[in-house]
DNA sequence: AAAGGTTTTTGACAAAGTCCAATTCTTGAC
DNA sequence: GTCAAGAATTGGACTTTGTCAAAAACCTTT
């Protein structure tokens, strides 16, 4: 996130400290919790409220200017990087998240279609599995 | 559900009448909630605990006889349907939830591959967007 | 039919998030 | 710069979804 400040000016969103310390936290801490986010917030400016982690980060989702995932087992991650519509690749053991580019190049991912009726406006993909750290046997 | 009582005699689960209404109910009703599910089992049996409703559940999915899908802003859905490897189309305004195809043939779906190290095993596929029902303007 | 192990039940508990009213802050106009 | 108005933040209670644990009831096998 270069200019956090001007980000929010451009959504016409009043510039809180609050505001600035959540997103730069979800800047710097990729696919990090509302409780994460809430420590490292606390870090940076000393107190914030548990429903203001949340106002801020509902209002950034709605405002696209954060992503939500919402992974099974696990509380909401949230994201800096929009609008490019890459997926995620999950540890069914340890919750580790990374990112991963959209794997079939255009299609199902970036090309929105119909189906049934439906108006598909996002195909959501998880690549659920083991990571490196958890495929090694446990040792003595 | 062609016979639960040899569905569950096959996994080795003693067969008990909370089990069989559960399954029962899961064919009847694809994807609905645990709280759906323990109504429609009410109606057969009389009654039943919230707990057994999770316990039946959670045992029904750990042996593969159903499978559960976690949207996001929704409880988990509960479905008869496994081993074909199908995904989901949800509707953001109401929630409507319907089976389709893997729509890319054979990738990325059936087709378990490793990326950064990961051994992944599955890859879930969530379609947003509105039901036709919900495209429909509001009428007076 | 009886023993042993598994299920079911009941009630308390936990995590994640929302609702609401009161207070505080930001913005834009003067 | 100051002030008013509207928006954001706070604190506390509450809701939803699901789990834990111990006691009672039940299913299978002998």
């Amino acid at each position: 996130m270069r200019d956090p400040e001007a980000t929010l000016r451009q959504h016409d969103l009043p510039v809180t400290a609050q505001r600035l310390a959540v997103l730069q936290a979800v800047s710097r801490h990729p696919h990090a919790t509302a409780d994460d986010l809430a420590e490292s917030v606390r870090a940076q400016i000393g107190t914030i409220s548990r429903q203001s982690i949340y106002n801020v980060l509902n209002v950034l989702t709605d405002k696209g200017i954060i992503r939500r995932i919402q992974p099974a087992h696990s509380p909401a991650l949230y994201e800096d990087r929009v609008g490019d519509n890459h997926h995620h690749l999950v540890c069914r053991s340890c919750g580790k998240t990374e990112d991963v580019c959209c794997a079939v190049g255009e299609a199902p991912c970036l090309h929105a279609h119909d189906h049934r009726g439906f108006r598909i406006d996002e195909a959501e993909v998880i690549y659920w599995g083991t990571c490196p750290a958890c495929q090694q046997p446990p040792r003595s």
